[in-house]
DNA sequence: TATTATTTGCAACTCAGTTGCATCATGAAG
DNA sequence: CTTCATGATGCAACTGAGTTGCAAATAATA
């Protein structure tokens, strides 16, 4: 929650043109703050008292998709957690990885994962996504 | 829901060492005539009046996923989808590709996915999943 | 057939996400 | 700087897929 990160969050709203709003900058920063993505509840318990209604977050965060500042990373426990979409290509998102252990999650940011083509039998692929599955460095020692 | 569908059912229920009951044999039967995952609610709604009570249905459904013979599909709108394991591999389920146009998710069981290898800076991969966004046949055409 | 461990069905519950609506704030116009 | 219309926010109440507790039913075994 830096001054960069305000910054930040403030040129981001006006690349998307969306209003500046204390609701949208205070997730935009928590977002940019988080190094995993997040669900809404993360984001109020992160901003503490100066946290906005769970009904504006969560319509902030739909609007924010739709701007494509943010993605739906993955469900888990029927619960969506969300991440910046800055790391992620047109055509690729980074893959991530659920510890069959432990249960955590993670980005995989610097893991490369070989494009499939781009059509298959009429179907036109314009995105894809892995999920990965196994035990974590915590996990897998011992 | 065939004869041989019915035998299916028995045999996948030995195989797994599960008590045959009329709930699980329902809910085998259901998936087995399924082209696509499906949901609790639409398999109550294949079975008609036969249908066993919900609750029964997703603990069926789990003890089925335990057991290794389903998988849980993918979760869309906040509900899983359920498909029979039987053409996954150890290692790699087949790819699911989602339209962004008509929103039907479908599984492209006869797509190559190269295999990632089997661990990335300590995380141990066991198992990869692919899934895709695009245009279908009916939605690209045009 | 009797016994016991499982499984089933029902009712009530949980809780992430949604909806309707009145109030408020932003950004453009004057 | 003030006015105004559009869009954003907060609150309360709702939705609905999935869960839980428990009593009744049933499958497998003796």
């Amino acid at each position: 929650m830096s001054r960069s990160g305000e910054q930040t969050a403030l040129s981001l709203l006006e690349e998307a043109s969306l209003r500046r709003t204390k609701p949208r900058l205070l997730v935009l920063q928590s977002l940019l703050a988080a190094s995993q993505p997040v669900t809404q509840e993360q984001i109020a318990e992160q901003l503490g008292d100066k946290t906005p209604n769970k009904v504006t977050i969560y319509r902030t965060l739909e609007a924010l998709c739709e701007a494509g500042l943010v993605h739906k990373a993955f469900l888990q426990d029927r619960t969506w957690h969300f991440e910046l979409a800055h790391n992620c290509s047109e055509h690729q998102c980074h893959p991530h990885f659920t510890c069959t252990a432990c249960g955590q999650t993670t980005c995989l940011m610097d893991m490369q994962v070989p494009a499939v083509k781009s059509s298959h039998n009429g179907y036109t692929i314009q995105r894809q996504r892995m999920q990965l599955e196994g035990l974590c460095p915590q996990c897998g020692q011992r």
